[in-house]
DNA sequence: GCAAGGTC
């Protein structure tokens, strides 16, 4: 018996056959320079055989257009959706395909040694249908293995399975897809581009493709993040001790506000009342966990990442080390290692090596390898890990080797564990909080030098302790945009959305790089060029969403079930073009489209426009509609059956959901009651014949023909559907110098909810209950006034929500009761007049009494020095200096002044200023000026400020204003001066 | 002059 041994390249052609051979093969010249012949003796299910090695180099077979449709002039690239195409054997792999040809002859059997993932089963099937060619009754098998060792491959030879067919169609479907959808919109993008910008684009190849559109997506959607990200400022409270040198700062427990104003006040009652007491003192383990088994696109990312070695070479040095056999196959999806896996035995490898060999021993002396285990496999390979030792290698291949290897021993070792002790002060009612680390064992982290961890140190502090801070600051901050991308992320995007395979990410980026669509701004981040913008821009404007992720996920999902034998290849072939039906008025495709700002309105277009303006629009009953992969009996060819969902029940009576149908005109009540012009779909002249101009042409150049064209099924229901609009990395958190930090929306309380009219008591309060409406009668400024209290007494668990009422409601004083947080006896929050607070809004309950000169001597009309504020606001003002009262919200006077100009302006809340802008900052803006200013406002409406209009009653201003989370904290906040003000 | 996937 006489084996022919097939494997998908040399070097594993060479690998297998010494280990099969124990390395007694011997080596003899094929046809192709690249492909040796191995020959040896093994044990083939029982019985000693005769065994030829050899290889191909990757796919044997390639897939094109019938000549015809090859020159870019010769057809419309819309034909290419249906043009015949071909299997063939490119040129230079002819000597590839004799040699199996020739060997073949004299054997009985082949076995399939091609990588076992979905790629290597196709190119199984390839060596299979031209072995079987030449050769019938060969007896054919699949030898899976998940590495090239010894052990491996000799339980491959041992447990000898059969080729899957299901595994292969999947790639023959991806394949046709990616040529027709490919080739078609790269060769109208270039043509129609190039005619459109001859100077700029003449000798530019502007290519598409279903992955390297997407990853441009990727690059353009982040671009877009950053520039139009709009910083906004925020205030914060900073408490520093320091002794004997060692400074330890405490942050606030509310990390940040918005409103300077509120953040001031607090950091003058914590000037006002230093006294830091420590009110917890907590202490606790802390582990920083080793790494998780090495996946490629671990290794890619943290190759790029730590050793700075991109993504294409890193692959290209791992495939290298691979078939040297220094470590296993490198394209694996899997981070959890097999049980049955001898890691102790692969560590034991290592504990020679001078570097890390000492920790490998420890490894084994601490009670072996207890790896983290992930959670994705592949079912094919185990995680990338070193299969022999070397110190033979040299360079980054070096560098690479050794990275796996300490990756893999830092994985088999254990979490460094540190002890953390947590402090929290209170000062004038804050809360800050600083913390300390320990480290008790670096573990892993010997082994692991590209993880950081270092201790902190902190003083000794005890419960009930105080003391005075060295400093407590007010420090002012801004947010700051998400970063462009690197190339890890770019991969950690990809893989996340299933763009391309483990071995074909850094190719798409070289892509799109190549074809300028994007550059390196500064060597590592991504940004993209007018070109590649131009394209994502374009085809968003179009509706079609074609630099979105989603269609290659739903491809991915597609192969996946054909791998599976749960989903006919023809089906997803069908389903992926999304043609309807073919115009009648031009006999290009048609295509499902949902109208650009409503995703609900649908209709069908010809891909012509606008040489074409044929449209079929559906009427609002139309809720979706699915193409079905068989053609209407009645209309034909062209027409395929759609099934409708109905958006109510109206016409279910007499088409009752899911709807089978035709648009075709064969049944005309049916067009009639979706109110479809028959002439949009069916030609005027219906014995006019406008399918043959695609009819496929058989092409025999290696018997290898394919009958996609036959298909009837041309079209699918339009992917866009699910997905309209949704960024997928739209929700970027902002970032703090820098440091990426917690949303400030989840920082704040559930927004208050004013649901109604103001006359009724539909105020919310902090526990989403309908708020109780109370009016002062404390003899003081604020007598009469109205507010807003949570229903439930405090000490019943009831909040701490106060609201003033606005203006109008006040005017009736029916009620006298005594506000929240009186129990000392103390009058309800105000210091100054009634009358300057309006609308919806907090009074505070403290005056500041310390008021500074300011260098000009401006003093403000309560005839105290005014305070020199700069505008924070977006406008033609930011940045100038102004003066204003330096009084609280509710005692503030209308003094305002320009610290540049020395020209007063008459403060007017009612001003028809357009301030729009984020609104958070300067407490809303409700009255600002010509866009400036927002401090001089005795308001406080925070939150809503953004969408404010200035001529906007301040009544209904503040009752948008509410909503914002703002609202919230500034309730939260009034909590403490409250306990503390003076009356 | 087209894709993406193999590999060289």
């Amino acid at each position: 018996m006489k084996y022919l041994n097939v494997a998908e390249k040399n070097d594993a052609a060479k690998n297998i056959a010494l280990h099969l051979s124990r390395g007694t093969s011997k080596r003899r010249e094929g046809l192709s320079q690249y492909n040796k012949i191995y020959e040896f003796e093994a044990e083939v299910m029982g019985q000693k055989c005769q065994m030829v090695m050899t290889s191909v180099s990757g796919h044997l077979l390639a897939l094109e257009f019938a000549s015809s449709y090859k020159s870019w002039q010769s057809c419309n690239p819309l034909t290419l959706f249906d043009a015949p195409v071909i299997k063939y054997c490119p040129e230079n792999y002819e000597k590839i395909k004799k040699t199996l040809e020739k060997e073949v002859r004299s054997c009985q059997g082949l076995i399939i040694w091609t990588d076992c993932d979905r790629e290597g089963e196709n190119i199984g099937f390839e060596i299979i249908e031209v072995c079987s060619a030449v050769k019938s009754n060969l007896r054919i098998f699949r030898a899976k293995f998940s590495e090239i060792t010894s052990v491996s491959v000799r339980r491959a030879l041992q447990n000898l399975e059969q080729p899957n067919r299901n595994i292969s169609n999947a790639v023959d479907v991806r394949q046709e897809l990616d040529l027709r959808i490919g080739a078609a919109f790269t060769r109208f993008q270039t043509l129609r581009l190039q005619k459109v910008f001859p100077s700029k684009l003449a000798d530019s190849l502007i290519s598409y493709g279903s992955c390297q559109f997407p990853t441009l997506g990727f690059v353009v959607e982040r671009y877009r993040a950053v520039n139009n990200f709009v910083a906004e400022t925020f205030w914060k409270i900073k408490v520093n001790h320091t002794i004997n040198n060692l400074s330890v700062d405490f942050a606030w427990d509310r990390i940040r506000l918005f409103d300077q104003e509120a953040c001031q006040v607090l950091h003058d009652i914590c000037i006002e009342n230093p006294l830091a007491k420590v009110v917890n003192v907590r202490t606790k383990p802390k582990s920083k966990w080793r790494p998780l088994p090495l996946d490629t696109v671990e290794l890619e990312k943290l190759a790029s990442r730590k050793l700075k070695i991109n993504a294409k070479e890193t692959m290209r040095l791992a495939e290298k080390l691979y078939t040297q056999g220094f470590i296993s196959y490198p394209r694996t999806e899997t981070n959890e290692f097999p049980k049955e896996m001898n890691l102790r035995q692969l560590v034991e490898h290592h504990t020679g090596d001078p570097n890390w060999g000492r920790f490998a021993q420890g490894i084994l002396d601490d009670g072996g390898a207890t790896p983290r285990q992930g959670n994705k496999s592949d079912k094919a390979h185990p995680p990338i890990h070193p299969t022999k030792y070397t110190n033979s290698l040299s360079g980054n291949e070096q560098r690479l080797y050794e990275f796996i290897v300490r990756s893999f021993l830092a994985c088999c070792s254990k979490d460094a564990q540190g002890q953390e002790t947590t402090v929290s002060i209170d000062v004038a009612n804050e809360t800050f909080s600083a913390s300390g680390l320990m480290i008790i064992a670096r573990n892993y982290l010997e082994v692991y030098p590209y993880d950081k961890w270092s201790s902190k140190e902190i003083h000794v502090y005890e419960n009930g302790q105080t003391f005075n801070p060295t400093s407590i600051d007010l420090v002012e901050g801004n947010t700051s945009p998400p970063n462009l991308l690197t190339e890890a992320d770019l991969i950690a995007l990809m893989e996340k959305h299933g763009i391309g395979t483990d071995a074909t990410h850094a190719e798409h980026i070289e892509t799109i790089k190549n074809c300028s669509y994007v550059a390196l701004a500064d060597a590592v981040h991504f940004v993209p060029s007018l070109l590649g913008m131009g394209l994502v821009e374009g085809y968003d404007a179009m509706g079609l969403n074609m630099a979105r992720p989603h269609l290659r996920a739903q491809l991915e999902a597609d192969l996946k079930a054909i791998s599976e034998g749960t989903k006919q290849p023809d089906i997803v072939l069908a389903e992926q073009f999304f043609l309807v039906l073919k115009c009648p008025k031009c006999g290009s495709g048609m295509t499902l489209r949902q109208k650009k700002n409503n995703a609900d309105e649908l209709f069908i277009s010809c891909l012509s426009y606008p040489s074409c303006k044929n449209a079929v629009w559906l009427p609002n009953v139309v809720k979706s509609l699915q193409v079905q992969d068989r053609t209407c009996p009645i209309c034909g060819p062209n027409y395929n059956i759609v099934k409708f969902e109905w958006r109510n029940n109206s016409i279910s009576h007499l088409y009752p959901p899911p709807y089978d149908g035709c648009i075709g005109g064969c049944d005309p009540a049916f067009l009639d009651i979706l109110q479809i012009n028959p002439s949009s779909v069916k030609p005027s002249n219906s014995n006019q014949n406008i399918s043959n101009n695609n009819r496929p042409i058989v092409e025999n150049r290696t018997n290898n023909i394919r009958p996609q064209a036959q298909r009837q099924t041309t079209i699918g229901n339009m992917p866009t559907r699910n997905n309209t609009g949704n960024r997928q990395t739209g929700q970027i958190a902002p970032t703090v110098n820098g440091s990426r930090v917690q949303n400030t929306a989840q920082t704040r309380l559930p927004a208050p909810r004013i649901v109604g009219d103001s006359e009724d008591n539909n105020v919310l309060c902090s526990c989403n209950k309908p708020a109780i409406q109370l009016t002062v009668r404390k003899q003081n400024a604020n007598f009469g006034k109205k507010f807003y209290k949570c229903a439930t007494m405090r000490e019943n668990g009831g909040c701490d929500f106060f609201l003033w009422a606005p203006e109008s409601e006040n005017t009736v004083q029916n009620q006298f009761e005594t506000p929240p947080d009186s129990g000392r006896g103390s009058a309800p929050p105000s210091a100054g007049t009634s009358n300057s607070s309006r609308g919806w809004g907090i009074a505070p309950t403290f005056s500041r009494t310390d008021y500074t000169p300011n260098e000009d001597n401006v003093m403000c009309n309560c005839g105290v020095p005014a305070r020199r504020v700069t505008v924070q606001k977006e406008g033609p003002n930011k940045g100038r200096p102004f003066y204003g009262c330096p009084k609280n919200f509710s005692s503030r006077c209308n003094f305002f002044q320009w610290a540049d100009s020395g020209t007063n302006v008459e403060w007017n809340n009612s001003s028809t200023g357009n301030s729009r802008g984020r609104g958070r900052g300067r407490g809303g803006g409700g009255g600002s000026r010509g866009g400036a200013v927002g401090a001089g406002d005795t308001v406080v409406m925070v939150g809503a400020g953004a969408e404010l209009d200035g001529a906007e009653s301040a009544a209904s201003a503040g009752r948008r204003g509410t909503r914002g989370p703002d609202a919230q904290i500034i309730n939260k906040i009034h909590k403490g001066p409250m306990d503390c003000r003076k009356q």
